[in-house]
DNA sequence: AACCCGCATTGACATATGTCAATTCCGGCT
DNA sequence: AGCCGGAATTGACATATGTCAATGCGGGTT
């Protein structure tokens, strides 16, 4: 955790889901102080680190500040299967709501710090008002579905095109142009996450790349169309 | 909607995942009456009625009192991606809550009834009390968390075990002995389901049946060898 | 009871994808 | 700056799955 008062850390949670909750409008300096105490702000953790582990017991909410957190789950030949990756100013550990327990483990692909949020007292502020507790319903539902995106669509190609347009749409910090973007997980983890194999990834990513669609190299991704990316994206192709 | 009294639609009520709400410990009849005047009860409608439509407004929550719903959606080139199937006792419709409108379809895969809940009375009475407050966020988070169980193994025979487990488990109306079941929907349905043309389903069957792990004619299903069964859901064989 | 229509099954074939293996490439480290 | 090791790519091949088409079966209807 880091010395730095919650003044100083406002402009970093502009881009929070969290930000209403944590910097509620119209509030004083000292209730501002008070639910900042109950946040911790972790200070950059290194690519790898764990963040819980399934059946862990549930006790907060995560919101990423930067980097990137995979969530995943191990079957018994060993493979990984990514549920999904949480990018800057997005939510995890709601998995855990039900069975009080986590269902799967979270692990940051790159570089990242986060905040850490006791569940008990998200329930108590949003017990307290019913603006809050519609928005936490809200965050819930939001964090949920967006699981539920990339599963759509059959073919290997239109789960890649969709992926790439998901992550572009959701980095918050271009690179170079609009249109290009950083990976921030290995193409492993991407393939785990898709349902494919790795080495199919990589000849879907060449070929799309033969087409014009994108430029790829290494982790950095350009999308130089996007319109007819959106066409693959959505079996159209 | 019936002219049943709540009294007697309660044994109905006994499996479902709002009985906490609709009926409460320690409550008097004028409260119970009080909650049942919001909770519309359908009759049995025929299977291919729709429940809702993507786009449509969000108003209520529904839990199935019988028979079975999909939830789906429609892709560019029309086919049809089915997200789950809820069975008697279940909730669905909680989709909606973060973008107030639902963004998929539901409809009956078999003749099936309904309650209807309007979602506005499920905060309302959520706001009311910590413990039905913890009861819906709950409620809410295992509903979600169902979809996510069969996405799990890449292998179609792995899907399809894992799919007729689950069944099997959420089958309420054993048909004759323990390990036998009803499939509430088409094979069309449950290919779309997990992802696998409706060929591939059948020749998949066939080859569980040859193997002795399962019986299966049409609709109903037997499941001869469980422990085995689950090896293959595990990707242990 | 017999007929039909729709669902389900089965067959043949093309293709996408997984697997194993070799090779290249890059980024971090000294 | 150069080296090293892991990550990514590429190739060859086996296999699972999708697609199109024909057939079989059963439940609901008259």
């Amino acid at each position: 955790m880091t010395s730095v008062g919650p003044v100083n850390r406002r402009q970093e949670c502009e881009f929070c889901s969290l930000y209403e909750l944590c910097w509620p409008a119209g509030a004083t300096a000292a209730e501002l102080e008070r639910r900042h105490a109950i946040v911790g702000h972790s200070d950059a953790l290194p690519a790898g680190k764990d963040l819980f582990r399934t059946d862990d017991p549930f006790t907060a909410i995560y919101a990423v500040r930067a980097g990137c957190v995979k969530t995943y789950s191990v079957d018994a030949d060993g493979r990984e299967l990514v549920h999904g990756f949480h990018l800057r100013g997005e939510l995890l550990g709601f998995d855990a709501v039900f069975p009080d327990r986590h269902r799967c483990n979270a692990k940051m692909t790159a570089k990242s710090s986060v905040c850490v949020v006791p569940y008990r007292d998200i329930v108590q502020l949003s017990y307290k008002s019913a603006r809050v507790h519609g928005h936490v319903l809200r965050l819930f539902s939001r964090e949920f579905s967006r699981q539920l995106m990339i599963a759509e669509g059959s073919g290997g190609m239109q789960r890649i095109a969709r992926f790439l347009l998901d992550m572009h749409a959701r980095s918050s910090a271009p690179v170079a142009s609009v249109h290009e973007f950083r990976l921030q997980m290995s193409r492993e983890d991407i393939a785990n996450y898709l349902g494919i194999a790795a080495e199919t990834l990589s000849r879907l990513l060449a070929k799309l790349q033969q087409e014009d669609l994108i430029e790829v190299k290494r982790r950095r991704v350009r999308l130089t169309d996007p319109e007819h990316l959106h066409l693959v994206a959505n079996g159209l192709i």
